[in-house]
DNA sequence: TCATAAAAAGACCTTTTTATCTTTTTTTAT
DNA sequence: ATAAAAAAAGATAAAAAGGTCTTTTTATGA
């Protein structure tokens, strides 16, 4: 459903939903400690949502990660869809092509409500709202 | 969630519920077009799963895959097991290695009740039982 | 017996994903 | 100025996924 690097980012972002402020970063080693990734490999999906403005950056000493204000508002879906596009979630479960409510595939009925609750859930919701909610959880 | 070969394979299986038998077998080439996916690559697939009994062939002109009685009463779940395991299938949405209910990711208790129907949905149904209840979806 | 049809097997190839390593750029504090 | 810290960028590579092509084996029917 996610690729790793997509999976790495939503944690990533949520730590930083948590953790992170403008005065408050973290390195791209710091982040992979705590959600316990290859640091290397996470730095290079940080670099995209970056440039992308989903997260904030600053370089040099005490520079790092962190989450904006703004990019606080931002929504969950927007990193998944920033890391791996909504093709790979919203497309068919089978793979079918054209796989909808009016020509199901056999388990549309089963997947299509859980699929459409969970982007509902991290779109309606700002990444903070949603962090903050769910603060008590693992990532 | 699923890796193509796994959703070919479920396509493949649910067709051959549908139209196959002892009598009537189906060429790699034939289930391929009639779902619209590559036939050598699928081939390849079909071979996997006769060879762990989840369907059958018969080599030679007429031959071809089919489903046996027995084939037919065996589960869905088993062809996603046998081609990609159920790791992926049952692995925390965000990647966490000690995911569950006592230790949830922030999207557990939103991924948890989809997963577990749909995994008693294609485990408590035999597949032939499966495939006739949903015979009017597209595959 | 022989041509044919089909599975089975194996070699090969491309793309994507997942990483690692190195170098460059920027910023900060000393 | 300079050393250090960190992002940014680039090169490389291994593994997995996705797919094609060729050869071998087996069975059938003419």
């Amino acid at each position: 459903m996610l690729t790793n690097s997509s999976k790495y980012a939503v944690r990533s972002v949520i730590f930083l939903a948590l953790n992170s402020n403008d005065k408050k970063k973290y390195s791209a080693k710091d982040i992979a400690k705590h959600i316990d990734v290859p640091a290397q490999f996470l730095a290079k999906t940080l670099q995209i949502l970056t440039k992308k403005k989903v997260i904030s950056s600053s370089k040099g000493p005490h520079g790092g990660f962190y989450l904006s204000k703004k990019n606080g508002e931002g929504r969950l879906t927007t990193v998944i869809e920033t890391i791996d596009g909504l093709e790979k979630i919203n497309g068919c479960f089978l793979g079918l092509p054209a796989c909808n409510v009016s020509n199901p595939c056999p388990v549309h009925h089963l997947v299509a409500p859980f699929r459409d609750n969970f982007m509902k859930e991290i779109s309606s919701k700002t990444i903070l709202e949603f962090s903050q909610k769910n603060s008590g959880y693992s990532i």
